[in-house]
DNA sequence: TCAACGAATGAATCCTCGA
DNA sequence: ATCGAGGATTCATTCGTTG
């Protein structure tokens, strides 16, 4: 992990490279904040700010980094000619060197922001999503899904020499393989969605109409406007409420708004004052929804642990008892430590279940009953009642 | 052997590349054939059997590398029934380094073997598509597009800790900026796509039932088997009848089965010889279209919605079958990518419909019908049938 | 004969806590 | 760090069996 993608492509990464070439580079060891300035914009360069926030002091990260407009310059040079196809001709790919470092340096610094369990989104096209997620992978993060935002709306392709380019690529990604306890509510993706998994392919139309942030004149104020609906996804998927999400290129507030909207906290980084400008007023327009609207929708994971040995203690079921599985083909028998028997076996809810069944594993709540007024209900019955009464 | 060269051999002196992987170095420069042997499959290394192919002499390359995976531990169902996972030696590769190395090799070779206005199309996943994306460009090859095939029915994500995994990503590629006379079926596809430009985003179902190859014990042959109503889409866009198609990782051969079927020549490369046997029985068995069936479209444009190239691909209809107007007066020839066939006429349902009633419009959904057991359905039934299962 | 039901399965980087 | 145990977790489709 965290190999460098190409010897060669390393070895121009290693060297500093500014940000476009004509700015000066970005100090190495700037002062560090101690603390994070919430729902604010910084207005300067992107890497230089991000050395400036402390470590693990985020919980989300979504970037819409710049694509890699300046390569049709540096790649336009004719190259049909077949045998010098892997030439080593380095100043051929200069620029794809200088976007790689600089993704290189804001993915390490946004890293480094990043709490344990936080995750980071990246949106990007064909023409730098790649070299972002190759990149992305070389620091260690780990992938978590690619999502593709399919647009309802695209642009045509006017000159009819490829296929309409209707979507755009995210990369979803946890801090490394370790961190496996990355924020994602699951559940209350679900229950939005009929009751099924949320999938990888999103569907939203592009940002226009009311939305569309406009300059005094009536342009467009960003050229890239990411939808609302897009980035509220992102948020209650892998965000809690009161949490702090990072946007590195903040554009026209597009994060800042529904962080707000959504009782998140925001930290934006914008280079252009302009921007930050329109940012400002829009996000101060937007209305907060009422807390009990974003509030996450309770998982079952997430609940308090209660051992079967309270269900005995408490006197919803009783030593001696005998349990069943749905069916009443399986029994066994309750014993005072919270504890079943099913000769010969002794052991928990689980084991034994598992073991009668033939199986590696059991969900001993679901697969023990208990008969009550002459029906068979699930011993987790006993825990719900008993989590609603305030725990164990 | 091979001392006698052709001039295109002798116009490659390449720069040494290392191959990473365990297996022994390819020879540098093994003797390059003078001709190419068609729709037969070459079983040995990958890169050796590219670098022995004559420059400059397919005419489309598809390509389905491994995926470097990096599964660890087995994952089981919620009902506890394993996943057959994809843990087969090919796809284990010691680092990035040695995967990106590896990638750069194979696709060096292909573009030196891809005709100028050649274009190569590589499947992959979140796991290795970056890398690949990254690697294509880095030795020049232009990207067209990148496509996402969504997946009308994947596997679920059992433990609910990620949106379902519901896509894989194509890159379309040419061989560099300035190849711009690339293959491209443009109106061919918008006519199969009801005149609506065909979008970067493509459903089609797993390949399972009939279509899945199985061994002799009943059980999958190949573990990541294509359907071959995506290798079609993609070779009715980017390839002529007579075309030569190069699949250097033939696995199962489904390149070499819709290569036969659409009038397409086919170069397979696989080193696996058990797969190899596969493919050879399961292509012979293939009977090719009628050449008037899977000729390209010159055709032009008139009216929108679900593709009729999907019913096509779904399997309602098929190529080669004749579609009548209510009455059976009128009739039309299917065609493989979904445009209908009144001679002289090539073009959409909708203007085939129009042209043979002598009117300025027509919908053909409604216009159209098939002959299904002994009466006359309109093909709208069968764009119904498609939204009910879930869309475009 | 057909409907109903259940088993099987697909390129998958698939848990979490406490001792 | 490692280890063991609790216990949470699935969608669309095909194919074979049962009634």
């Amino acid at each position: 992990m965290g190999t460098l993608r190409t010897a060669a492509a390393g070895a121009v990464a290693r060297k500093q490279v500014s940000r476009t070439g004509s700015t000066a580079p970005a100090p190495r060891n700037p002062p560090r904040s101690e603390v994070l300035a919430l729902d604010e914009i910084i207005v300067g360069d992107c890497i230089e700010a991000l050395r400036r926030l402390p470590s693990e002091s985020v919980d989300l990260v979504f970037a819409d980094p710049p694509y890699n407009l300046q390569l049709e310059g540096a790649l336009s040079r004719p190259d049909q000619s077949l045998v010098d196809a892997v030439d080593d001709d380095w100043d051929k790919f200069a620029s794809f060197a200088a976007y790689d470092a600089f993704t290189r340096d804001w993915l390490a610094e946004a890293r480094r922001v990043m709490k344990p369990n936080a995750t980071l989104w990246v949106i990007g096209s064909y023409h730098n999503i790649f070299r972002v997620g190759a990149t992305l992978q070389d620091l260690g993060f780990w992938i978590l899904n690619d999502i593709v935002w399919r647009k309802a709306n695209p642009m045509p392709n006017f000159r009819g020499r490829r296929f309409t380019n209707a979507h755009e690529t995210l990369i979803w990604a946890s801090k490394g393989q370790e961190a496996k306890r990355y924020t994602f509510h699951y559940e209350a993706l679900k229950g939005g969605n009929d009751d099924l998994q949320m999938r990888s392919d999103w569907l939203f139309p592009l940002c226009t109409g009311e939305e569309r942030i406009k300059d005094e004149s009536g342009r467009k104020a960003h050229p890239t406007q990411k939808p609302e609906a897009l980035l509220a996804r992102i948020m209650l998927s892998a965000s809690h409420p009161g949490d702090v999400v990072l946007d590195p290129f903040f554009g026209s507030g597009t994060t800042g708004a529904v962080a707000r909207r959504l009782g998140r906290h925001f930290v934006g980084i914008e280079r252009d004052e302009a921007y930050a400008g329109f940012a400002r007023r829009r996000i101060a327009a937007v209305e907060p929804l009422p807390e009990d609207a974003v509030a996450t929708a309770p998982a079952k994971r997430a609940e308090p642990r209660i051992p079967f040995l309270s269900i005995v203690e408490a006197g919803y079921v009783q030593p001696g008892e005998v349990l069943t599985c749905s069916a009443g083909r399986h029994r066994a028998t309750i014993r005072a430590d919270g504890t079943l028997h099913a000769p010969p076996a002794i052991g928990s809810i689980h084991k034994i279940g598992a073991l009668l069944q033939g199986l590696p594993a059991c969900n001993g709540w679901t697969f023990w009953h208990a008969e009550r007024d002459g029906s068979r209900i699930p011993i987790d019955a006993f825990r719900t009642e008993i989590r609603a009464r305030g725990g164990a």
